[in-house]
DNA sequence: CTAAACTATCTGTAAAACAGATAATTGGCA
DNA sequence: TGCCAATTATCTGTTTTACAGATAGTTTAG
């Protein structure tokens, strides 16, 4: 390698504040010391990343497209220091899920996990499907569960275990005696729905596949628990994953609605990284997943 | 930064031959220099990278789990290697595609900005929506152009135009005179298809919702062309993408099918990296493509 | 026109990287 | 079992690099 983390360090500093003597302050060294690791960066390739007009250091045209580039590398060598520095404990395992999955199926998964090795540190991260992809693309988390379908050559994706989205109405809706609902309802229905973006959504999209255009999605809310009880008070008909509706149909507080003309049912997914070394730990779970499956 | 990219270099090296005089040799640097490499590495981290017995080093727990880690950061540390020494180009522009886009699309808007930039250089990569999506990522392709959705907080995706998907079959096939067709028909039909994977595929899936389990899915073809061909023979009746039919239809050798109870319509997209440096040629190239939609 | 701010360069020093030699350990093989 | 070849860590000296401090030359602001 012909150059230095140290040099991109200087590089990006000198870029961000467009002034040498502030970059090396902001390194923790001298103005001449950063001056001569910018300049035998450009030397050894031959190349300009700063205008210099006298006392004016600018960008070059090369030095902004080579500016993000620079950027992501230092951040994931920053990343790396990082997992240099912090014991990376064979006993800790970092777990990324989206909401419903979470909330309603994470959860009893970590318990049993934390019951069979009692000494393990888990977390987990609730966020969106692609965040939770890019994290587990870098190596922040060790495994992610996630609701969408998802390709990306460097993320094994493995079919965890089916899910269904379930209709649902307040126990006093004109719909919750009919239970049985054709497209017409479907279309004649007011709508409390996640929001645009969520793997709920996105499954609940597909499968109104035709009569989206005409929905009448009246409320958008980012919760589960804001949706039921949005459908409780009686603001409209709802979808959510069936699993977090059991305790509300088995109560009563709820009544499920069906529309088996369309297919309700979508996949969970677990994602690893292809090439990070699966510890002790991230075996235990995967195992302990596949057995929760039956 | 508490590290070099050079002991990075001697770390992997040392990981993957398990030997440190050939990890030197292959890295043209003495034993002992490699040696004290790794040692000051391990020391300044206060980590073991290596059990070492006698003659014997061997990758430790923590070594195994932070070697893709290393090997990412070092694979990104030689691409910008390579991006100081090519001399980026300002015109140059690496375009992705996937193959239905790059064999009908792309290649008349390449022509028309090659004549707006006579001296401009330009290149097209035709692959699938995934690894165009990843090469964007790591700043390989300027733009990429591709047919599914896709989610990815690095990425900025970019509506481009409506595509089509159409129905076909040949002249002398007995679906040819009835032109329209139900459900029933498409269930009783048989099918040459794009191979799963593919973004055509893809929105064929999502247009045969609910029927897909019952379909006749007879042949599954890399390319538009080999599909065309086999839905001339006779072999069943195909789908692509309208674009790549037209001429097709207009010399009679195939025959456009509908199915309007169905939806065949799907986007294009752009996807260019969020950070990346807009150049005057990925700008141009924009506006370009922007105009043509018109 | 001057002062302040800034960069590049020169010089010397401390630190680091490296090669070569050497000693110690070990695994393989007779 | 005993010896040799292989391999690693360490020691030593040298070269290279990184850095600070000082300085000269520029430039901008006032």
């Amino acid at each position: 390698m012909h150059y230095t983390l140290r040099q991109i360090e200087v590089f990006l500093a000198t870029a961000h504040f467009e002034n040498v003597t502030q970059a090396a302050n902001s390194l923790a060294m001298s103005q001449s010391a950063a001056s001569s690791a910018l300049q035998d960066l450009e030397q050894r390739f031959d190349i300009q990343l700063f205008d210099r007009a006298g006392k004016r250091v600018q960008l070059s045209e090369l030095g902004k497209a080579l500016r993000p580039r620079a950027e992501a590398l230092l951040a994931q060598a920053r990343e790396f220091e990082h997992s240099l520095t912090q014991r990376t404990d064979v006993a800790e395992l970092k777990v990324g899920a989206t909401l419903t999955i979470g909330n309603y199926l994470a959860v009893p998964i970590m318990a049993e996990f934390m019951n069979l090795h009692p000494d393990a540190r888990v977390s987990l991260t609730v966020e969106n499907t692609a965040a939770i992809a890019s994290r587990v693309r870098n190596f922040e988390l060790d495994i992610g569960l996630i609701e969408g379908e998802l390709q990306d050559p460097v993320l094994e994706v493995i079919p965890w275990r089916e899910d269904e989205l379930a209709l649902f109405c307040a126990p006093g809706h004109p719909l919750a005696n009919q239970r049985t609902l054709s497209d017409a309802d479907l279309l004649a229905a007011r709508w409390v729905v996640r929001e645009a973006g969520s793997g709920t959504r996105q499954a609940f999209d597909r499968a109104m596949h035709g009569l989206l255009p005409d929905l009448d999605l009246r409320l958008n809310l980012q919760h589960t628990e804001a949706i039921k009880r949005a459908v409780e008070a009686g603001l409209g008909i709802g979808c959510l994953s069936a699993i977090a509706l059991r305790d509300a149909f088995a109560r009563g507080s709820l009544i499920r609605l069906e529309a088996p003309q369309r297919d309700w049912t979508r996949k969970f997914y677990f994602i690893l990284h292809r090439q990070k070394y699966r510890s002790a730990g991230i075996q235990s779970w995967l195992t302990l997943c596949q057995a929760q499956e039956r």
